[in-house]
DNA sequence: GCCGTTTTCGGCCCGACTGTTTTCAGTCG
């Protein structure tokens, strides 16, 4: 079993306790448990069978009932406390709390006095009229139904946009500053939570819920409004004083455990952390900004994009939170398309693009004949293609390719094709369903071709599309570090490929990195950012970024093979 | 259920909004 799925289950099990109405805190320990399995690089299953219950036990947030749990599943593919909790509550009664605004409570208190155990049974009890405020509950319903779940970070980073643009309009406000998953980086954003700065909060709440936008108001008050969007995207706003800026920031921004953290800190220090500052008693001793929050614990400045619960308070205590890696140092994009292929410009057309980004060099990396779907080119329209690279004042074009893997980790082109190109990009596009040995198998003996320079897109996924294929990644990376391979962090919002966990794995492991945006056209040139955020979230400084050094100096680093 | 450089038992972050609660519970951030 993967560690996502141990995650889910726990995360399940964390919902049936809070219908069983269990200790709230035993519910958050499932699912910080959950959390934390999730953030973990290595497998479970192998930590057991090398360490035993021992070794689950180290994991933080793992003591010896679900240390025993995970023993239980690996050992009988079932865990039997979940399974007598499922058959207590049947699987509608879950969904019933997935609706805004309710609850277990409620879902209980509905199964109890009307026998509802399922959304179904809600909408039509609602529309019976047997139900107290039934407009509001099919309003629920409905927006469940319409939400989309998690939305792509270009999508989230836009509508922020658009309501940072209006709410700019609103006389009295200081500042605006959008925060939560966003402004984490994360690669998925759950809703927006936009920061206002107002010593005048009415007006601002007001401008707020009568924006174009919005479609629904869930909750309006002094401090802090929700409303869902016409896209059905939910944001929320909190509108603080000046002097609660950094404390709101921070609270805001998250994530949820790391604000519990520093809470704690605060409470062993006999002072209270809230959105509104440091209290000691009453008086505000801090908080301000969000520097002066982190100063006032005698920490470092943690980086929005490391507030993970990922070790971030332990490395800031001791003034090792790297100096991470920042657009600006990109000098380079490594992965592009052009109109020979499936991207919409030519290559004339994508360097003077990427000149106006400040860049010093493009590799550009057109699909190869086994891509058909992508219209790739064989080796010799490749190179006609290539050939017809003019100098371009400014900026260095170099010529590569995004060879394929093949089923047997053959490269799509002979080596005396291969070693015409500056760079070689290769990838997965082709027979994704295969067992995890045999898929790591085939990349590593791609790697082991002399010129193979990067590993793009590691694992195949597409977020909210598709799952990655199976794949051991610890084995990559260690076979990408012995053969001198780079991977690559794709930007592509839709990919965002590695993740920010295997960035910090790879930088243990010392691999090199490259972020790439993967463009299909001109515009997608801009995506490099999210790859940034990535990277960041991935603890990576400039040193790990191979597109952060001079053409000469990243040549020489990928051709030591 | 987890955890511990004051604790192996007794804590576990803190606050906003809603509804009918006249002093708080439920839900959410
Ligand atoms: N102190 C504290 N802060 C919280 C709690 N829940 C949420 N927050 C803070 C931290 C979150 O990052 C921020 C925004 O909440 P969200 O529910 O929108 O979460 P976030 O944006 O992190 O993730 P998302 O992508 O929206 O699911 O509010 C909580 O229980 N306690
Ligand atoms: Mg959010
Ligand atoms: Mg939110
Ligand atoms: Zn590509």
């Amino acid at each position: 079993m993967q560690n996502s799925e141990f995650a889910k289950l726990f995360y399940e099990i964390s919902e049936l306790l809070e219908l069983k109405n269990e200790n709230p805190f035993k519910i958050r320990a499932y699912q910080k448990a959950a959390r934390n399995v999730e953030d973990l690089s290595k497998n479970l299953t192998e930590i057991y069978k090398s360490d035993g219950l021992k070794g689950l036990e180290e994991i933080p947030g793992i003591g010896k009932n679900i240390a025993e749990h995970i023993e239980e599943i690996i050992k009988t593919g079932k865990l039997k406390k979940y399974e007598s909790l499922k058959k207590e509550f049947p699987r509608g009664l879950i969904e019933l709390t997935n609706i805004p605004g309710m609850g277990p409570k409620t879902a209980i208190k509905l199964r109890k006095e009307l026998g509802i155990d399922s959304v179904k049974k809600l909408e039509a009890a609602a529309k019976a009229g047997k139900i107290n405020n039934a407009a509001n509950i099919l309003r629920g319903i409905d927006l469940k139904k319409r939400s989309r779940g998690r939305y792509l970070i270009d999508d989230a980073a836009s509508h922020a946009e658009l309501i940072v643009n209006e709410l700019k309009k609103i006389k009295g406000i200081k500042k605006i500053l959008p925060c939560g998953s966003l402004r984490r980086g994360q690669e998925t954003v759950g809703d927006l939570d936009i920061l206002v700065v107002s010593e005048n909060p009415g007006p601002v709440m007001d401008a707020f819920t009568r924006l174009p936008y919005v479609k629904n108001i869930l909750a309006k008050g002094k401090t802090k409004s929700s409303v869902i969007l016409k896209n059905g995207m939910q944001a929320d706003l909190r509108v603080v004083p000046e002097k609660s800026f950094g404390a709101a920031a921070h609270y805001f921004t998250g994530c949820r455990a790391h604000n519990i953290h520093i809470r704690q800190l605060a409470q062993k220090k006999g002072w209270k952390v809230s959105e509104y500052g440091i209290f000691k008693g009453k008086k505000q001793i801090g908080g301000e900004t969000e520097e002066d929050l982190f100063e006032k614990f005698g920490l470092q400045y943690i980086p929005p994009e490391l507030r993970e619960m990922r070790g971030e308070f332990e490395a800031a205590a001791k003034d090792q939170i790297p100096k991470l890696v920042e657009l600006k140092d990109i000098k380079g994009d490594l992965h592009m398309h052009t109109k020979a292929t499936d991207g919409a410009n030519t290559i004339a057309e994508m360097a003077e693009a990427a000149k106006k980004l400040g860049y010093e060099y493009i590799l550009i990396t057109d699909h190869t004949k086994s891509t058909r779907v992508a219209h790739g080119l064989t080796g010799k329209e490749m190179l006609g293609h290539l050939g017809k690279i003019k100098s371009i004042k400014g900026i260095k074009v170099l010529a590569g390719v995004e060879v394929d893997i093949l089923k047997d980790g053959s490269l799509d082109y002979p080596d005396e094709i291969l070693k015409q190109f500056d760079l070689v990009v290769a990838s997965i596009h082709s027979n994704f369903k295969m067992p995890k040995e045999q898929m790591t198998a085939r990349v590593i003996r791609a790697f082991q071709n002399k010129y193979v320079n990067i590993f793009s897109h590691p694992t195949g996924r597409l977020i909210n599309e598709r799952e990655p294929y199976q794949i051991d990644l610890e084995e990559i990376l260690k076979a990408a570090k012995k053969y001198n391979v780079a991977i690559e962090v794709n930007a592509h919002p839709k990919r965002l490929d590695l993740t920010d966990i295997w960035c910090k794995r790879a930088k243990e492991l010392g691999v090199k990195v490259v972020v790439s945006t993967d463009a299909h056209s001109t515009d997608q040139l801009q995506l490099m950012k999210y790859g940034i955020l990535t990277a960041r979230r991935g603890w990576l400084e400039k040193k790990n970024v191979l597109n952060c050094l001079s053409h000469d100096k990243l040549l020489k680093s990928l051709h030591a093979k």
